[in-house]
RNA sequence: GGCGCCGUAGCCAAGUGGUAAGGCAGAGCUCUGCAAAAGCUUUAUUCCGCAGUUCGAAUCUGCGCGGCGCCUCCA
């Protein structure tokens, strides 16, 4: 079975079949950059660093392209509507493009410790100010976009295919009850691609219809084209995002470029919940990433996360990440016990025989099937099971190296739920004296002295380290 | 009003026609000086309700109830 993907385009699961056979083209559409991220944003950029990996790990060579949004876009469609970024600037004393820089780097050092791996390339949208004027210079020589008075707009009236990816119609969505502000707009539906900046507007580029700024949605388009060429293989972004912002990429791209479809294979990401209601930046009910790392182990987040199929919504809940963490704990000491007794081996791809493994192939078959993290982390605990069972048998102990290299295949390559640098009892002395306590102590259980043995037990506990005995003898591990 | 989604054990959560994955919590057992860890066994006659299609439905259809998303910035 090859790798089938969910496509929002067609509402199905197709077979995935890249552009060129052995290298795959990746867009997620970024942050805007006015605020720290939220579980939210790591949901969904969670899943972009999982299909990247899974597709490396299927042996393709993947451009990963994900834009950072640093222009500040409004805060609502009307045109009296805000910029994000100069009202956050303006609240911080800061400059708009300090804003941006600061939340960026925050962006990534909060991706860097859920182990999201970095995009190839992370185009900004205000150093592509040039694409995404020719973008609309195309729109408008070939009769889809109109400018009224320095604002550019986009005539949906013109592009028949408009709504194919939302399944909207725009003469339903006519009739939706809401305030429509006074703008002059053709149609109500029409969307900036270019607006043109009022007095006090920090952030302004010249162009061909006066000084303005991009519309929100014309960046991914201007850049997803330049970085990876026209059409590419897939684009991902968060569900709410389908509508209006992928729908207006695509009548931008398609009718600019005449490529059609401009991406094959839309993937959308459902919401992370907080009492069954969506987590977002203006609902006020978002937990910051950067506050949950000082609870929560960045990577049991993950974990948890990925425990959750990301076609679904995940609900937020501290019981739920506690109750996962548990499971979590219990997949990494099994790791680590094997890693400890294995010794220290160089990383290595899987041969085929590793490949063949039952456990690997079903991992794979759970992957293949839309990204079943869900599942391929139930293949996991097979893994620990068997992984347990074979310590407990000398008699099995020339298949270990092979049971590590695949851990480190599926759970840290692949799903990236392996910590990173931890270098368990590698300091130099740590090892050593452990040695000598653990030496002591069953010399004392030895001689029947269970009250010295069992003080010095209670005592390392208290200062944090864990001894475990068995047939194989003792092994200590920080809590 | 339009488009769409969801409702599975105490909790989290897979499963979209073939007779309920996995994790947490709970119970019992093995090992063990004890503990911990690990292993084994066990925990939903049933998938919001009702009706229908089918040899067979959590899975398909209809109706109802409950919840949610998008249509405005949003991952």
């Amino acid at each position: 079975m090859p790798l089938e993907i969910y496509n929002t385009l067609t509402r199905t699961k197709q077979p995935f079949n890249p552009i060129h056979p052995e290298s795959v083209g990746l867009y997620v559409c970024g942050p805007t950059v006015y605020a720290d991220s939220h579980v939210g944003h790591a949901k969904a950029y969670i899943m972009g660093d999982t299909v990247h990996r899974y597709l490396e790990f299927s042996g393709y060579l993947v451009t990963y392209v994900q834009n950072i949004t640093d222009v500040g876009h409004l805060t609502d469609d009307a045109d009296e509507g805000e910029d994000k970024l100069l009202v956050k600037g303006a609240a911080e004393k800061k400059h708009p493009m300090a804003v941006a820089e600061f939340y960026t780097r925050r962006y990534y050092e909060d991706m860097t410790r859920l182990n999201v791996l970095p995009p190839d390339i992370a185009p900004r949208a205000s150093a592509h100010i040039l694409e995404q004027q020719e973008l609309i210079q195309q729109l408008i020589d070939k009769g889809f976009a109109y400018v009224v008075d320095g604002n550019v707009y986009f005539d949906v009236a013109r592009d028949t295919e408009y709504g194919k990816l939302s399944g909207r119609k725009s003469e339903d969505q006519a009739a939706s009850g809401r305030v429509e502000s006074r703008t002059d707009k053709r149609s109500p539906q029409d969307f900036a691609l270019w607006k043109r900046a009022e007095k006090g507007h920090i952030l302004r580029w010249p162009s061909p219809w006066g000084d303005g700024y991009p519309g929100w949605h014309i960046e991914c388009s201007a850049m997803s084209a330049k970085y990876l060429g026209l059409p590419f293989d897939i684009h991902g972004a968060g569900l709410e995002n389908v509508f209006p912002h992928n729908e207006c990429e695509i009548a931008q791209s398609e009718c600019g470029t005449g490529v059609k479809p401009f991406a094959n294979i839309w993937m959308h990401n459902n919401m992370v919940t907080v009492e069954g209601k969506k987590m977002g930046k203006s609902l006020g009910n978002s937990s910051y990433l950067r506050d949950l790392f000082e609870i929560y182990d960045p990577l049991t987040l993950r974990f948890t996360i990925l425990q959750s199929h990301y076609r679904s919504t995940t609900e937020f809940k501290p019981e739920a990440i506690e109750a996962a963490g548990a499971g979590y704990q219990k997949l990494l000491d099994t790791y680590y016990r094997l890693e400890q007794k294995v010794g220290d081996v160089p990383r290595r791809a899987l041969t085929d025989e590793e490949r063949a493994h039952p456990l690997v192939k079903q991992f794979v078959a759970e992957m293949d099937d839309d990204f079943n993290t869900p599942k391929a982390v139930a293949v996991l605990f097979d893994l620990a099971r068997e992984t347990n069972t074979t310590l407990a048998d000398p008699n099995r102990y020339d298949t270990l190296e092979g049971l590590l290299q695949i851990w480190r295949a599926l759970a840290d390559d692949v799903l990236g739920i392996i910590p990173t640098g931890r270098a368990q009892g590698q300091d130099n002395l740590a090892g050593p004296l452990m040695e000598m306590i653990i030496g002591l102590r069953n010399q004392s259980r030895a001689d029947k002295n269970f009250a010295l043995s069992d003080k010095l037990r209670t005592e390392l506990d208290k200062i944090g380290i864990v001894l475990e005995d068995s047939k194989q003898g003792t092994t200590w591990k920080k809590k």
